[in-house]
DNA sequence: CCAAAAGTGTTCACCGTACACCCATGT
DNA sequence: ACATGGGTGTACGGTGAACACTTTTGG
């Protein structure tokens, strides 16, 4: 294995960038900041930054950028490494390699914009995903990517619940489904199926009125990260 | 977002390790390299380098460090991104940040030390995560991951055949899912369910025998790349 | 002939799908 | 009263697990 003594160094930039996914108005959306300077002035683009230290870890950089940029706090939502994007060019000022990060997180409290928040904005991922939607960098791959990860993580995981409220219906977690999915699912089917997993839910005892209709029974996110059986979308 | 021209980038040396797995004596092995100089000299580790220079991409750097170390070709063999680790520290010497792959080998042909090749060798993977084995840097933990992700990629992909000679038979087929999962399939289920996956196998026309009992059909691998439906694991 | 491996057929339990039906509320 | 959404019961089809059974070779 050669050895960094052995030569120069490249001159390599670490990134950190995030897509930060959350449910809103009816869609799946994806957190965005509008660039101020070059390249790609005014261009929206994944909020993110260059590690700021040697000692500095990559998730506790990912947890700091979040935060500095969109006023999130980590502790608050589920957040997991994507994968590392380096093609050479990415960058057109020089070689960065940015470490990628998805986040999922439930309705935004309130201040997303503002703060120390830079100009942050949410927009559908059927939006920025269109081709003809020009997004700063590679990071339309990048969004791609994290979309298709949520995705699939819905199938086998709890994650959903990550998108809800703490307390919420099973309504509101069917519809996290067929947001991100995109399809529609049988109401009652659903029901028993995640009633049906051991530690998915937990009863509050609660009930709510939201609309005409027998009230929904409220429920909080359960000890189980993994879904067994898992819940498998209809392939094409 | 933060710029590069903001402030002094701290020097961070990007690297690419290889986890290299194959089947072969009946256990799943990875590819390690006795290291030769110090931090860790003499224990063995990854296969991986630095990146040559600011203009080579990741993916490439990867193919050629295991054509360097190992003395394989990345044409022949399925390599993907397993993820990045970077935790401060991990190298004594500095900050480095490296990028992981996974590739997926058949049986090795022949010269895997020697030749271009530093001195590498072949272990069991269930050898190598044994608590009392000391292996360099935190390639242990990666070793872990890599072994899990080439578990779960069987679940519900084709992999399986990336470790199988390019014509094999379904009990070749069969033993790569028993000696990775390390858990005994039902050869008469397993072959049902395999043959009924299209465009998993192309039959040969051929056939081999090679203990007594009846001869065994050869197979190639097919187009295919998802396994539809998957095939689970028993869970603990 | 016998042992052993390849491959087929059959049975049963379980799970997903579809949908009829009942429950509880707002208007 | 009635529309609307929440939740339960039930019947059907497909898949996985278990295993009896046939096929085809080596010894």
């Amino acid at each position: 294995m050669p050895e960094p003594d052995e030569w120069t160094i490249p001159e390599v930039a670490v990134a950190v960038d995030l897509a930060v996914l959350t449910v809103h108005d009816y869609s799946l959306q994806i957190m965005l900041v509008k660039r101020g300077i070059p390249p790609y002035e005014g261009m929206l683009a994944l909020p993110g930054g260059f590690l700021e230290s040697t000692s500095e870890d990559l998730d506790h950089a990912a947890a700091r950028e979040l935060h500095e940029e969109t006023g999130l706090d980590a502790r608050a939502l589920h957040l997991e490494q994507l994968r590392t994007y380096g093609t050479p060019g990415r960058d057109p000022r020089r070689r960065v390699i940015t470490v990628c990060y998805v986040a999922f997180s439930p309705q935004l409290p309130a201040p997303v914009a503002g703060g120390d928040a830079r100009e942050a904005v949410l927009m559908p991922v059927e939006k920025v995903l269109k081709p003809r939607t020009r997004i700063a960098f590679d990071h339309k791959k990048i969004i791609a990517d994290a979309v298709e990860r949520a995705r699939s993580k819905l199938e086998y995981t709890t994650l959903a619940a990550a998108f809800c409220a703490p307390e919420f219906t099973m309504t509101d977690l069917r519809e996290v489904y067929e947001i991100v999915w995109g399809e529609q699912l049988d109401p009652r089917n659903f029901h028993r199926k995640i009633t049906g997993v051991d530690g998915f839910l937990v009863p509050t005892g609660e009930r709510v009125s939201r609309q005409p209709g027998r009230p929904a029974a409220l429920y909080r996110r359960g000890p189980a990260a993994l879904l067994h059986p898992a819940m498998l979308r209809t392939r094409p």
